[in-house]
Order: C-alpha cells, then structure tokens, then sequence
DNA sequence: TGTACATCAGTGAACGCGCGTTCACTGATGTAC
DNA sequence: TGTACATCAGTGAACGCGCGTTCACTGATGTAC
C-alpha cells in the first residue's frame, strides 16, 4: 500500500468503472451477457453512451474485465481456505458451491457456454490455474488411494505422465491427480445442472446430491 | 404412417423448414445462438427476410424446434440403447458422449447457459422425462448397492421420499435413484467442462477422464 | 381437356429500433509559475 | 494567492449497420367444375 496513493481523478476513474461492472451485471442477469449493451449500461447510469469510452476501449474490453473479476473471486476464496490449516477439500467444495449460488450469471460466464470466437487473455488462465493449485494441495493432503477400476486406474496412469497442468506439485501422486480432476468435474456436473434448472420440477434438493458427491470424494 | 400422405405442397414446406433450421445449426456454430438471426439465415438460402415467416411463425419458435430437436435426438439415441437387451448404463453414457462430441453446439443449447426469460413448453420436459425413465430402467437393471457413506446414504433416504421425476417407476430402490442422478450429474460434469475446453491447454485427455467415471458408476 | 377460381410462396418497401463507435466540442478540474 | 495553460470527463450529432416484423403486392401452383 506504499505507491498506491491515488489522485482525486483516479480514484473517481476507478470508482465509475466499478459502477460500470456493477451495472453490466445487472444487465446479465435481467437478459443473459450476450446482450449486454455499453449504450443501455450507460442509460442506466445517466449518462451518454460515448462517455464510457472514457472507461472502457470497447465493449469486448468490459467482457473480459467481468470474467477477469469472476475468476478472481472464486481465486481469492479458494486462496482463503488454503490460509488455514486443517483437511481443506470439503471446506473447497463448499466455497465453490457458495460461490456459483451467490451469482449464477457469474458462474455461467466463467464455466457455461463458451462466447464463439472469444479467448480468454493469459494472465485470466493463470488466475485458473492459482485455483488448481489449491485444489492439488488439498487433494494431496487428503493422501487418496489408488482408484479400484481398470478404467480409473488407466487414468491415474495418464495423469502421471501428462502433468502440464500441475506444474508446481511434482510429487503430487497419481491418485491426487485424479482426485482433483474428478473432484472439480463431479461437483461442476451437479452445479451445472442445478444452475440451468434441470433439476427444477423434479422434486429433489440439490444441495443434497453436491454433499452425497462430496462424501464420495473425501471418504476413506 | 397411413393418415400421413403429403401433398407436394406439404412435402415442400417441410423440406423448406428442414433447410432454415439446417441454416440455423450452421449460424449458431459460428457466433452462437443468441445471435441467431432470421434475416441472415433468409439472405443465406437465396431469400428475403419475410419469406421466413410462412414457416415460422417468429424467431422464438424457430429456437423452440431447434431445442426440441436437440433433445429428440438425444432421447432417440437412448431409446434405441433401451431396445436393445442386455447390460444398458455403460451403453448409455458411450451414447451420451457420442451425442455431446458431435454437435458441442447442440449440447449447449441444451445444456448451457440457460436463456434468461425462456421457459420449454412442456412436449419438451416430456422428451426429458422418456430420457430420465430409459435412464431409470438401466440402473434398476444395475441394482447398484447402498452408498457407503453418510451423507450419501442421507441422499438416497432423501430420494426415496422425494421421486416425482421417477413417476413411471414405483419399483427403483433409492440406490438405483441415486445411481441415475450421480451418472447423469458426473457424466455432464466432465462433457460440460471437456466441450466447454476447460481442459484445453491442460495436457490431459477428458476420454479417458470420462470412461474412468463411468467405471466408478458401473463398477461392483 | 379446358377454364375459373382459390391457395399460397415469395418479394420489396417500409417501420421503428438499438447497437458500437467516431468526432468535434464544451466545461470543469487540476497543475505550473 | 492569482493567473495561464493543460488535462480530461462528458455531450450531442452523426455514421452505418442489422435486427424483427407488417403489409400490400405478384406470380406460380393446385383445385373444382
């Protein structure tokens, strides 16, 4: 915090953009992100649609903004559980659960469909990939056994020789490798669905399926 | 197929409707299906924008047959495992993947980000509800065990008071309940991350992640 | 087989709309002497 | 403390665009006698 002193102009630079987003994400939410319009968020705001050219340099540099921040909101949470000690891969899965409820729209922005023709910038995959770094501690700290399939196995042993994703965990066992990829795949399975409404209308609680998979993953 | 003899005329409207929804398929993979656009799929077929509108009767209803058709696949594909004897939930998931991989743009439509404001007519949950049954039918056949685990067990206790979406089978024990919700959740979770490309750039092969949890599903 | 009429596919003009983005500008805020 | 200048936020007009949708119409195809 020692460079950082801010003029009066930044700080009400930064102080506009926020409301910006925060706009924006309301417009998300009430007709989905591809629709989402610098003159309507501008409108909102009570002011002209040119002025938020003073803010942003184009539409696509707002959308990645928002996605930039999504990703870092479920980095920094994933960052605070792995700041305390303890068995930390419940603790992750609820934060994770937390997380996508508190904002749908976020979580589909991040991990629903993909916008066509849109790449994501570096520095938003390496927020990504500060998120498996957690998990891959949790996941080795829990020590899990070798899975019992023939299938399962087989990709315990894929694991141990495409390690590209867990760069910084080189002794990260086979076992805890897979149990992160299946761990982030079977709780996204039931969130996803969950988010979309598929299980609207089918009589049951969600919450109740995410913690049966979640005893799946951490038991033994 | 006695009542159904066309005209020439009903032969070719239908045709016609066959070739905007192909148009419409083609569209939606190259920018998505909220950029969907009538007028374009018209200039494309060598039409002006308002001819469409004597197949459709708007651009909603063109999305809606679009989704119905997406799902009608999918529960052909399963219907066809269905008829089939033998050992099912392995086969259902190979189709299940087949269907995802081929048109990712498909699997999106219905099982992405959900549209703000649209809601299915119902024919639609109905195509739903024959995949769900075809699936309960297989993990009845499994006759899977009770889940080892507490909170597990907590859910398949939930789901044995809680079976509405099972409505055509009052025989499925809550293990085989659970075993529906737990395939059709895990199996999603993978395809909507694979499809998605979370994996992309992690140097892991999402088939072998896939077949792994569909042996975990299978196994015992 | 031929004529009269009804049906229906497709056109082109038009409406109103909102979008992203540029540009030249006004007026307020901050900076330098 | 006061003046001269530079910076920068925000405006309003304008550009070109494509959208969904309606409407009155032409011309081809099918139907009835």
């Amino acid at each position: 915090m020692t460079g950082s002193t801010k003029t009066p102009r930044e700080r009400y630079r930064q102080q506009v953009r926020e409301e910006v987003k925060e706009k924006a994400w309301q417009q998300i939410a009430g007709s989905g992100a591809s629709a989402l319009s610098l003159n309507a968020i501008a409108k909102q705001m009570g002011m002209s649609g040119p002025a938020l050219y003073r803010y942003f340099a184009n539409r696509d540099e707002l959308i990645t903004e928002l996605i930039r921040d999504a990703y870092r909101s479920l980095a920094d949470a994933f960052l605070a559980v792995a700041a305390v000690p303890g068995p930390a891969l419940t603790e992750l899965a609820r934060v994770l659960r937390r997380w996508a409820l508190a904002d749908p729209h976020r979580y589909f922005l991040v991990y629903g469909t993909p916008v066509p023709g849109y790449h994501a910038p570096q520095d938003i995959t390496g927020i990504a990939s500060e998120m498996m770094s957690v998990l891959l501690d949790a996941c080795a700290a829990a020590a899990p056994e070798p899975a019992p399939g023939a299938d399962a196995r087989a990709f315990e042993e894929h694991l141990a020789d495409h390690r590209d994703w867990a760069e910084g965990h080189p002794d990260a066992t086979p076992a805890a490798l897979r149990l992160a990829m299946t761990f982030w795949s079977r709780l996204h399975g039931t969130l996803s669905l969950e988010l979309a409404g598929h299980f609207t209308g089918m009589g049951l609680d969600p919450a109740l399926l995410f913690e049966a998979e979640v005893d799946t993953l951490t038991a033994r």
